[in-house]
DNA sequence: CTCAATCATCGACGCGCGTCGATAATGCGG
DNA sequence: CCGCATTATCGACGCGCGTCGATGATTGAG
């Protein structure tokens, strides 16, 4: 193995003026930094993951605990979400895995923990009231919640804010005019939130529960029809079923957009440009996201261990497709 | 944290003996041995993991590569797979993590093998050729392939003897007097080998070929009734076929197992359970295997980087269900 | 009872790197 | 030209553990 002993020799410079090459904590003139990095690039030398781990103090590494990793259908997000802890973790010097937890975690972790392998932990797949956040919390060890459960204490988490992603939709429609809004969804409960933006935004919501299924859409685009005619913009909370409401809208008499404008907010993008006329949306981009989890998971490990906790929120951003319009005139009277 | 200092304190010991209770290497007396393992216990000692490491010469880590991790449907058995290697290797006093590679996984590999994180590697969803096989030869690091696949070089493997499998089940039916025996798969091909081992055991072999659905499963009793009478013996090598194949035998005239006895070789133990008869197999214990796997990488790890390599094949045993009868005489004769 | 052989335990060292304090080189104003 | 503040570099130390050689304790043979 080549170490920093090595390095040292071929540049002509002590071990230590490596090291400050290599993590930049003091002032290296160009020449040497050049002379370094062309003798480390020369020897192949990659610093020992053991030594720095335990001479600074803390694992460079960080372990991602996905719950139900081999059980759960909605592999593509994750594998998504994976890839962008990684690459965010990589960019900040660190290392990332996953731990291959069972049912009965505890164990597992306590050992995790002990042992110091790693510096953090990433915690996916949440359930709620998850005991792994209680866990982790309570053996002081740094970690960050990719998502969101209610637990009774603070800590740091990346999630999708869908507070904000439906006061842009809202935002987005009152802007081109409509006020009396639908709101496709499945069961009669809406959240308390959505509510209140609509509050002040003067808007008028209106409930269309149906099914997540493409004839639940059908349903919609009936119901919409027949007991809410004053409606011109809807917002959906559901996938399949906005399709099905696109697809069969043009035959309950509904004309999208110039009668009804919608937007789509809990759909892929694969989906929402799937039909004609393709859905605008809200989307929010899962890589960035966790690339953003996997640097603030790094800052969490690296920094103070008093700082308060950060709550990061993805809100995302409109994307037009074809149907959303302004409202028309002889409507608008 | 507790360190090896305190844990000495504790037991008025030196450090080293707590070493050499730990590991073993020295014989210590019982009196203070046990004094030891109490005053770890007290003390809620771990051994820190990168300062062993760097000590030892070697990680004791396995990271388990993993292709198309979040692309397969396979996640059941991966499931299995990856918990039985988390326990063989646990048991031999390594951990273990999955190592989360992107498809274009060279540089990752690289990265993993110069930080010298990880003692060795578990290679699993091996293609074939796998390059990932050349890789790590080339680059001298210890690893085993859970499965196979052919590179021009010997390597350390461990995987399903489908060659013993089907001797065994043809083994089975020879014992109960079948000589005439069907074989139910998909295409035309059949592995050279069955045939060689039919031609020992002085059986002869009708195929046939059909769909792995439920439908191809009556679609093969049909061609069995009709075009190959006189087979009393029929190995399966599909899974949803055989289950078709048990369900409309009656129906078309057949009688299992008085008139045709049945092997599946391909199924699941809740598949082979999910019908009536209930399905004999032969069955193979995924977990165990891969506990095996995760023992075999430790001792590669451990032990002379010279010594040769080691394929592992597990054959599985037979289990009786109701499939499977004696050859009745009237047919014998 | 003596001496050698075994057994149990100890102290010391080094693995490779991060970082602190100290020193040498440089720049600047007077 | 000198003194002082930066800037650039160096040497030394310690992180926690594995392991080697050495030492003290114990045993058995003669």
């Amino acid at each position: 193995m080549t170490t920093r002993a090595d390095v040292a020799k071929l540049a002509r410079v002590s071990e230590s003026t490596v090291s400050y090459v290599l993590s930049g904590k003091r002032p290296i003139s160009e020449a040497t930094k050049k002379r370094v990095l062309a003798a480390i690039d020369k020897s192949g030398y990659k610093s020992n993951y053991a030594a720095a781990a335990l001479a600074g103090g803390t694992p460079r590494l960080v372990t991602m605990m996905i719950s139900n990793l081999f059980k759960e259908r909605t592999s593509q997000i994750i594998g998504t979400l994976v890839e962008g802890v990684v690459d965010g973790v990589d960019e900040s010097g660190f290392h990332s895995v996953i731990w291959p937890v069972s049912e009965n975690a505890d164990s597992d972790i306590k050992l995790l923990l002990k042992t110091n392998i790693s510096g953090g932990v990433i915690l996916m797949n949440v359930s709620e009231n998850d005991q792994r956040v209680h866990l982790l919390n309570s053996e002081n060890v740094p970690f960050v919640v990719l998502g969101r459960t209610d637990v009774g204490f603070d800590y740091n988490y990346v999630d999708r804010d869908f507070d904000g992603r439906d006061r842009l939709a809202l935002e987005k429609l009152k802007e081109l005019g409509h006020s009396e809004i639908g709101v496709i969804l499945y069961g009669k409960v809406i959240r308390p939130h959505l509510r209140k933006i609509a509050k002040e935004l003067k808007l008028n919501l209106y409930l269309i529960p149906t099914q997540n299924t493409f004839e639940g859409g059908g349903e919609a685009a009936r119901i919409l029809k027949e007991r809410h005619p004053q409606v011109t913009g809807v917002i959906s909370l559901l996938d399949v079923a906005t399709l099905g409401f696109v697809e069969s809208a043009e035959s309950k008499g509904i004309l999208i957009p110039e009668e009804v404008s919608l937007i789509g907010l809990n759909m892929l993008e694969s989906q929402a440009e799937s039909i004609s006329p393709s859905i605008s949306t809200i989307v929010y981009d899962a890589y960035e996201m966790a690339k953003s989890c996997g640097k603030l998971m790094v800052e969490v490990i690296s920094g103070d261990k008093s700082k308060p906790t950060v709550g990061q929120l993805w809100t995302g951003v409109y994307m037009a497709r074809e149907t959303v319009a302004q409202v028309r005139r002889d409507r608008e009277e």
